[in-house]
DNA sequence: GTCTATATGGCGATAGAC
DNA sequence: GTCTATCGCCATATAGAC
């Protein structure tokens, strides 16, 4: 097979072409930002030069893109799937398990997606990104939201990706940190707006 | 007073010295990250020159440590005044109140600290900080947390600034944004572990 | 498809005048 | 305490050989 064998001894295999390009940025970008995070790192990481990724992405704003595109298929799914329901705490609670389920399995991705502020802008300029984000929180909401719901919905999104990016959870398997998310979500967005328990 | 009233035109008053720097500093930090800002930005947000922030600040990781500082003081705050407290959920609660409170009130210095990839490492690097963080868990979670527990804390903590960044939020005012928070913190925290409702 | 080499500009940081 | 001017380096991006 190929010549270029280096058989590296680094933690991490490296790979050739355009799927080694990405995955080699998509750890970089959560781990660093993407504003901490330069093409020579990437081509290093990658076992290329910063010409070859250029070869393969005509800008780093589409690495960028093409980081984000899986995750915003993704909420498309989930969009499309949850809206699917009748009954809007349903449509709720598959949104809420769909999410954990991509967080969990796709955490370094939607680190980026969710975490990184200059994918921030970068959503907020295409409304293509940006309304399917507004189409995804009038699911977790359900219709007609209180600005109380609102808020539980925006710290859930922003929270989403801390369990499975925390080294303080480090320990717990994929199968809890997705229980334990959906847990979370339940908690904040079915729980009835009255009774706040306890003490 | 001042002979340097220049009456900026701008959005945000451009403030002279130290304080005009950090200030500057806090807001780009908090929109863009620290790696996406320059100096030459803080500069221009300043009204003064990159030399003459170098004046105040030797590199730009101390511009860095002196936007954070106050935020890490008020965990220590916070940490001493809840850990005063006998009954573990009492603790809690405090610390829910008091992170709130940060949270709102002073947004986007917390954003830096709570959402930037360059700081996390800056604070992982720092043990005194890192122990600082272990101490705010450890108040959050209760004595000897069960996974599930340590999970919720970190999605709380990861969650904390969104409502009060998030601009789906922004019609809400600070005492609302912290009331809503303070209840998600209940819900994820100081709820008993067994039953999650309806539906 | 990957390379070497290079263009151009902004970065963090410094020197020294005022 | 702020300025102008500059250093050395690395950033994104390009040209052209193999």
């Amino acid at each position: 097979m190929g010549d270029d064998a280096v058989m590296s001894s680094t933690a991490e295999r490296i790979r050739p072409g355009r799927s080694g390009i990405l995955a080699a940025a998509t750890r970089l970008f959560a781990a660093q930002g993407v504003s901490g995070t330069s093409l020579q790192q990437i081509a290093d990481a990658s076992g290329i030069t910063k010409a070859a990724v250029y070869h393969h992405f005509p800008t780093k704003e589409e690495v960028v893109a093409a980081v984000l595109a899986p995750a915003l298929e993704a909420i498309q799914g989930i969009v499309r799937t949850a809206g699917a329901h009748q009954d809007p705490r349903a449509a709720t609670e598959a949104a809420i398990i769909g999410l954990a389920d991509q967080a969990v399995t796709h955490r370094q991705r939607w680190a980026v997606l969710l975490q990184d502020a200059a994918v921030e802008e970068y959503v907020r300029n295409h409304p293509d990104h940006d309304d399917l984000f507004t189409r995804l929180r009038l699911l977790l909401t359900g219709p007609d939201p209180s600005p109380g719901t609102r808020l539980q919905v925006s710290l859930f999104l922003s929270g989403l990706l801390g369990p499975a990016q925390d080294p303080s959870c480090a320990d717990i398997d994929d199968d809890a940190l997705r229980a334990g998310i959906v847990q979370a979500g339940r908690r904040l967005l079915l729980l009835d707006d009255d009774a706040d328990d306890d003490a």
